[in-house]
DNA sequence: AAGACGTGGAA
DNA sequence: TTTCCAAGTCT
């Protein structure tokens, strides 16, 4: 049947194709099963072999959380939210400010609300059992083209074409793929397809994963250490680190705003909630202009809660994904009435709040030592 | 379908 | 300092 998928070949040379594969597909897991990473989520090969299964709730969370993010960052937060939350149904029943407190520095908080909505669905509609194939897991929110099969492939031993910037990676220096990505992935994601083996298709998966993280890097490959050596065309021409080819991309532009922190007699700093949708959505944040292309330079008072004696506390700059934001951080002591929309909290009790690392570099620029 | 969407670490 | 980027998804 994979031999159907090989168009264009006579039946020796498709035969003699799946042969090569075989050996690629052996060979990587061989080396998997040797150099693997011991990883907090990852059931390793010897543990598989006395018969430990993968707990589908672990690695579908650690796969969400991965989403663009570095293994070291995920690790301390994979850890509390499996304290917090130890199954689906527990993530499913906790308030989704909880879920946003946890997950604050984290990153790309779309991913924490459609966790939650994930978990919810899950619960209610699977009775706390995932779906056990691609397409009932691709169609869970936050669940796109990777995590889909990646979870069916590590969880549930399904053959499925697993492709992230690894092993988009591993493959375009296999094939010296000269193509631009993003143009590049469905020939790439075909590559994959083939290599997939029916037998341990999760340990292939994270066999090339782990070797895109390890040995086949985006700069200086380790191609010395690689297990790959024989079949990598990039290696033959000399220089592997030119692929994958990629899409320039354009500048980041810069935006600037105001922000104000507010410090009531009580030691306590005003916060509000940010829309539930778009950048930061459902983020706790202190007051402040709306951020805009303009460098004026000149300070928008008038976005600040109350009429009070703001003093500047110095400028912070952050870079988020498409534009660079530079934040003219105000500071003044107030009585601290009632505001109309937000809430007070304690300075020491900030860290227990769902603050984007943005909003703390600007409470620490007015209060320093706050974090 | 191209842009929105965070953060921190490495070179 | 600047650039790149790390297990992508959604619209």
């Amino acid at each position: 049947m994979k031999r159907a998928q090989i168009a264009g070949l006579t039946a020796e040379e498709a035969t003699e194709l799946q042969t090569l594969q075989k050996d690629l597909s052996d060979v990587l897991v061989a080396w998997y099963d040797r150099h693997h990473r011991e990883l907090p989520w990852r059931v390793s090969p010897a543990a598989a072999r006395k018969g430990v299964k993968p707990d589908t709730y672990r690695v579908w969370l650690s796969e969400v959380m991965l989403q663009q993010t570095t293994v070291q960052a995920v690790k301390a937060y994979f850890e509390k939210f499996t304290a917090l939350w130890p199954t689906v149904n527990d993530l499913a029943a906790a308030p989704v400010e909880d879920v946003m407190k946890a997950w604050a520095g984290l990153g790309y908080y779309a991913r924490a609300r459609n966790l939650k909505k994930c978990a919810e669905a899950v619960a209610s509609d699977h009775g706390g059992v995932f779906p056990d194939t691609v397409e009932g897991l691709r169609a869970l929110p936050g669940v796109g083209d990777y995590t889909s099969a990646a979870i069916a492939a590590i969880a549930f031993d399904r053959p499925a074409a697993v492709m992230d910037g690894n092993v988009e990676r591993v493959i375009s220096r296999l094939y010296t793929i000269g193509e631009p990505l993003p143009g590049s992935k469905p020939q790439m994601k075909m590559r994959v397809v083939e290599l997939t083996p029916s037998d341990r298709p999760g340990d292939f998966a994270q066999a090339m994963m782990d070797l895109g993280a390890t040995i086949c890097t985006p700069k200086r490959p380790a191609c010395v250490l690689c297990p790959l050596t024989d079949d990598c065309q990039a290696l033959k021409e000399g220089e592997p680190e030119l692929y994958p080819v990629k899409a320039t991309k354009k500048a980041r532009p810069v935006r600037v705003g105001s922000a104000f922190v507010a410090i009531n007699g009580k030691g306590e700093v005003l916060l509000r909630t940010r829309p539930p949708e778009g950048l930061l959505g459902g983020m706790a944040e202190v007051p402040g202009s709306r951020w805009t292309a303009r460098e004026d330079g000149a300070t928008d008072l008038s976005a600040a809660p109350f009429p009070a004696d703001w003093r500047p506390a110095g400028v912070v700059t952050h870079v988020f994904t498409h534009f660079e934001l530079r934040l003219t951080v105000h500071v003044a002591e107030t009585e601290g009435k009632a505001v109309d929309h937000g809430f007070w909290r304690k300075i020491e009790n900030l860290d227990r709040e769902a603050l984007p690392t943005v909003m703390k570099k600007a409470i620490e620029a007015a209060i320093p030592g706050a974090f």
